[in-house]
DNA sequence: AACGTCACCAACCGCCTCCCG
DNA sequence: CCGGGAGGCGGTTGGTGACGT
């Protein structure tokens, strides 16, 4: 049975689109006085060329007089994405969490920002879980970028950075972070989500002591802002007494529900020991060079580190890179990239 | 300065749910 | 129990301003 819209047809005069000032007050003054009552018969009562279901959206989205305007806070933010995580698009729900927010507006905070942030991240934003198509490398890209503010690398770091991520790519990413996981599961981030899981096979899964929130970080919209980051795994990595750059990638291993941005982290999973690498490339020749994933077994703390090694910088690497990314990504993004990787003001010196 | 592109968000559209007679 | 209507909800659109070329 057909149901009859809201404004029926003989209502084609009634006016749509903004709102006036004029219209705002005269709605006001109804509601302030006589309560909005039945909402399809409101508009003739106030005086207003609308059709009830606009008055009603007009009050709910802007005219309600407890309603909180103004940009959404980190608090906020993260309680939307657990909200989501659990309720899905069930915006009015999730509005009755966040007093003075409408379901509408969260809606459209979610869709222009938080939904780009969970996909610069790897994760589907529908089920919070890392994506499983490739495409998510494309958010590696990201990685690249956010790595270079919040820890200045050089540009070699950030060059080998992109080479193994296109081993990565070659090099089946499933594979490693099931290696990484210890089994195949199926899906194999779910251990480190719900944190019954670890990198560390014989640890416990170190508790970051600290970690900035991405509007805080150095670079907003990046989940590499675990600039300051220091796990007490990892702390002694940090400072690598080589006088190579040390660049990190990651690695959060407990899951932190109240931390939107630990989760992406985990995605990947990633330990780049620069200076290793580094030492490796200087002694392998182009012609020679081959791509492997092994596993660091004389590391001291016994974990599953697992680290690439890579052919020299190649003069093929933008070329590789478009053909990964196809023709979303333009070359010129790289060499922006690349460009401020060679900046002079890195305060880590090789 | 002009034009194009992008991001944001208010508002619309149409379907769904609930309630009442 | 059923049908109809009002309100609620979520997806989408389009206007606008900011920014880049």
């Amino acid at each position: 049975m057909g149901r009859s819209p809201c404004c029926s047809s003989d209502d084609a005069n009634l006016k749509k689109g903004p709102w006036t000032p004029e219209e705002d007050e005269k709605l006001l003054d109804y509601i302030n006085t006589h309560g909005h009552g039945n909402w399809k018969t409101l508009p003739k009562h106030a005086g207003l060329n609308r059709c009830g279901k606009s008055c009603r959206l007009r009050w709910a989205n802007y005219l309600r007089p407890d309603i909180k305007r103004g940009r959404f806070s980190e608090e906020e933010e993260r309680l939307i994405v657990n909200l989501h995580s659990t309720l899905g698009n069930k915006w009015s729900k999730i509005a009755t969490y966040l007093p003075g927010r409408t379901d509408n507006e969260i809606k459209n905070f979610w869709n222009t920002h938080i939904r780009k942030k969970l996909l610069n991240m790897g994760l589907d934003p529908n089920t919070h879980k890392p994506r499983t198509d490739l495409n998510h490398l494309l958010n590696l890209t990201q990685l690249i970028c956010a790595a270079h503010s919040a820890l200045k690398v050089q540009a070699d770091a950030a060059q080998l950075l992109q080479k193994l991520i296109q081993t990565l790519n070659t090099n089946q990413l499933s594979t490693i972070t099931a290696g990484l996981m210890g089994s195949q599961k199926s899906y194999p981030y779910e251990g480190l989500i719900n944190g019954t899981s670890s990198l560390y096979a014989d640890e416990p899964a170190p508790v970051p002591q600290k970690f900035h929130s991405m509007s805080q970080g150095v670079i907003d919209n990046s989940w590499a802002s675990f600039e300051g980051y220091e796990s007490p795994d990892m702390s002694h990595k940090v400072n690598n007494s080589s006088s190579h750059t040390t660049l990190y990638i990651g690695v959060p291993l407990n899951f932190s529900s109240s931390s939107l941005f630990t989760i992406h982290i985990q995605v990947f999973s990633l330990f780049i020991f620069n200076d290793f690498l580094i030492s490796e490339l200087v002694s392998e020749s182009p012609e020679t060079a081959t791509t492997s994933m092994n596993q660091m077994g004389d590391d001291k703390t016994n974990t599953n580190h697992y680290y690439s090694t890579m052919s020299p910088a190649d003069t093929s690497m933008f070329q590789a890179w478009e053909k990964l990314m196809g023709d979303e990504t333009d070359s010129s993004f790289w060499k922006d990239i690349l460009d401020l990787t060679s900046s002079p003001s890195s305060p880590i010196q090789r």
